[in-house]
DNA sequence: TTTAGGG
DNA sequence: CCCTAAA
């Protein structure tokens, strides 16, 4: 009693560190892994943006070959191999859920969408028409990458021939269809840009459908839920948050009293495959392994940083566990989870200011510093170039609602998790011209009457969620051949998978990512050019390795490349985050098993834990074992928060004391409950060690 | 589900 | 902390 009480105050002034302790039972579940994978997914579109961007600008020069259809053959097929570990993945992930999900429903749907989409192509080469249905299915990597490029590219490209801009070095729609241009006649082509686009908007409606109801959705024309957003975009964007909110409710140590409800909740996936486990453990161990050397991170676990982070893991779990309880829109749970992978991984990434900037903070875009490549810059030097200056975005408008007990810490954190969402599900960027949204990005920057002369307070850039991001399932065909079973191979890729699974590497953007680098390789796992991904990385064709040298964004990059693509199978389970015993509750847990003795932990949780759901009897039980074995070291080899010596002495004058006189049920006399609690002062600290 | 231990 | 065999 006393030892609750005080533990509980304890803990109250302690206010737990929000981690998220998803349950086993939950964590466990496979479809997890799913998501890990898309998430790889959409890793890769920003990475290929990220990567298109910085060819881009070392391409600017050598751009013209590239409109020249230079390497058309292989750019398609360069590409389609990128795509088709995608589609794999997709294919693994779709068939996966197939499996327990009923949410199969799209599939055939996006099949048919597919189809149409092929047959429209007939008119292209084969490998041609593998390539625009392929960029279909990951359009938004184009959107994303339009994004980035046009900004520079329509700058550059403005008088190339072709009206429509290249988009860098990454194959794009544009390069699909440009290139049949290039033999064709211009209406042909506008008419193939025209049924691209066309497809790809058909692929997306029926995720669109799916999630729809739930969040924003971006149908390219409705969009900009920014300020410019109309009421009912406010009310997506409202219910999404709610969402966010529910999440963050649902989880959270800060809702002690809450008991195990949400963790009970389970999830409507498919059962894990017989071999995760191994592997699972397997990568633990790895991940532990590396563990000591995060130092770094461990900080997080009570600060902010951490905390945010798995936090925000955490909220989307709810929010995933509830929508598919709802909604079962698989899809969008899926695209947010990748999203926020994505974009935790991102943040690794060189392109972090631009992020950054979606918070709002000013950056500032010399595009004319960049377009001028060295060598071959022919007509561009002629191009007059107009400068922007950021100095901030206009950020979505959130929606965030706390409970008035919230503490100020946790608003900010579901501020956080609000814009993070926003960017995890990919964001894309607007323009905003004399009050009207560009939405063209075809147009350059001429054609829109965007020149230096013009107002330049008439542009405006806004930051625009996209939780449109299609669904791999959109591209059927393609390696079937692998499908779900090959998550069971931990192989190659379960030396990365720890680290993506551990979060921590997601979850603080510097130390943990260069650790972890430094981890993998260690492992001899990837050699960072090797990596299937990397072809990804490396964008467009085969040049692209030529064009960009990039060394320390490979770095970069590299981590997430393996971060997230690699490990196909990943499965998200976590290891619970690490929550040290803090000195009170090594003193509850003291008193408690003082007086219940050792073997009863169900019942030192009840009595000193009861409200502490993230220490179950196992971990009060384990941490007794090492509060035991802590305590009959030398205090030079102990390690972490330093245990009073008094709660030493005490834990080793009831180890000792129940050691004798067994609690445990069948032990010899009283009824467990009644055997006399250790006296300390009797049993003195005579055997210590 | 709990215990008890090994990893 | 995780994983499991046993109970």
């Amino acid at each position: 009693m006393v030892s609750k009480k005080r533990l509980d105050f304890g803990f109250n002034g302690y206010q737990a560190p929000v981690i998220p302790k998803a349950p086993r039972s939950i964590r466990r579940r496979g479809p997890r892994k799913k998501l890990v994978e898309d998430n790889k997914f959409c890793a890769f579109e920003l990475l290929a943006a990220v990567a298109g961007k910085l060819l881009e600008e070392t391409e600017s020069s050598a751009s013209s070959n590239i409109a020249e259809g230079k390497f058309p053959v292989g750019i398609c097929t360069d590409e389609r191999e990128k795509m088709q570990l995608i589609d794999d993945k997709a294919l693994k992930s779709e068939s996966f859920d197939h499996g327990s999900c009923a949410e199969s429903a799209f599939i055939p749907e996006v099949s048919a969408q597919e189809h149409n989409l092929l047959s429209n192509f007939k008119g292209l080469r084969q490998d041609e028409n593998d390539c625009v249905a392929e960029h279909t299915s990951v359009h938004e990597s184009y959107d994303l990458q339009e994004n980035i490029d046009c900004d520079i590219k329509l700058g550059i490209c403005e008088d190339k021939n072709s009206d429509g801009c290249k988009l860098g070095g990454s194959v794009s729609v544009g390069d699909s269809y440009d290139r049949k241009l290039e033999s064709g006649s211009e209406n042909e082509k506008n008419q193939i840009g025209y049924i691209s686009m066309a497809n790809v908007s058909t692929v997306k409606d029926p995720i669109g459908e799916c999630v729809n109801t739930n969040v924003l959705i971006n149908s390219e024309s409705s969009v900009q839920l920014p300020v410019y957003r109309d009421s009912v975009h406010g009310a997506l964007l409202q219910k999404h948050w709610n969402n966010v909110k529910l999440g963050i409710r649902d989880d959270d140590e800060n809702s002690f009293g809450r008991k195990k409800t949400s963790a009970k909740i389970r999830p409507f996936r498919p059962q894990p495959r017989m071999g995760h486990r191994r592997i699972r453990k397997t990568m633990a161990s790895k991940y532990w392994k590396a563990g000591p050397r995060l130092k770094d991170c461990e900080l997080y676990n009570t600060s902010e940083g951490m905390n945010t982070f798995y936090r925000y893991r955490k909220s989307f779990y709810a929010r995933e566990r509830c929508q598919r309880a709802h909604l079962k829109k698989r899809k969008l749970s899926k695209h947010r989870y990748d999203h926020e992978h994505s974009n935790n991984s991102i943040s690794n990434l060189p392109e972090k200011g631009m992020r950054g900037d979606k918070s709002s903070s000013a950056v500032i875009l010399h595009r004319a510093s960049r377009a001028p490549a060295a060598g071959k810059g022919h007509q561009k030097v002629k191009d007059p170039h107009v400068k922007f200056s950021i100095k901030s975005f206009k950020v979505p408008e959130l929606y965030i609602e706390v409970p008035e007990t919230a503490t100020v810490g946790s608003l900010k954190r579901t501020v956080m998790e609000a814009v993070t969402a926003i960017l995890g599900s990919g964001i894309r960027v607007g323009v905003v011209f004399q009050g009207k949204k560009v939405r063209d990005d075809h147009r350059t920057l001429q054609q829109a009457g965007i020149s230096q002369s013009s107002n330049v307070d008439n542009l405006g850039f806004t930051l625009e969620p996209s939780f449109t991001h299609i669904s791999p399932s959109a591209t059927p065909k393609k390696l079937p051949v692998l499908l779900p079973c090959d998550e069971d191979q931990p192989l190659p890729r379960s030396p990365t998978t720890p680290m993506i699974d551990s979060g921590i590497s997601n979850a603080s953007v510097e130390p943990p990512i260069v650790t972890n680098l430094d981890n993998v390789n260690n492992n001899e796992l990837i050699s960072p050019s090797k990596t299937t991904d990397d072809a990804i990385m490396d964008g467009a064709g085969p040049d692209s390795k030529a064009l960009v040298p990039v060394p320390p964004m490979d770095a970069e990059a590299l981590a997430v490349v393996q971060a997230n693509p690699k490990p196909k199978r990943t499965e998200i389970s976590q290891r619970r985050t690490r929550r040290p015993f803090s000195v009170a509750e090594v003193e509850a847990l003291v008193e408690a098993v003082e007086k219940l003795g050792t073997g009863r932990w169900r019942d030192v949780k009840m009595l000193a834990f009861e409200n502490a759901d993230h220490r179950t009897y196992v971990d009060l039980k384990d941490k007794w074992k090492t509060l035991v074995h802590t305590a009959s070291i030398s205090p030079q080899q102990r390690r972490g928060e330093p245990v009073p010596h008094e709660l030493l002495d005490r834990v080793l004058s009831a180890h000792s004391y129940w050691s004798q006189h067994q609690s445990k049920q069948h032990g010899k006399h009283h009824n467990p409950v009644v055997v006399e609690p250790l006296k300390i002062e009797e049993t003195t600290l005579a055997e210590g060690a």
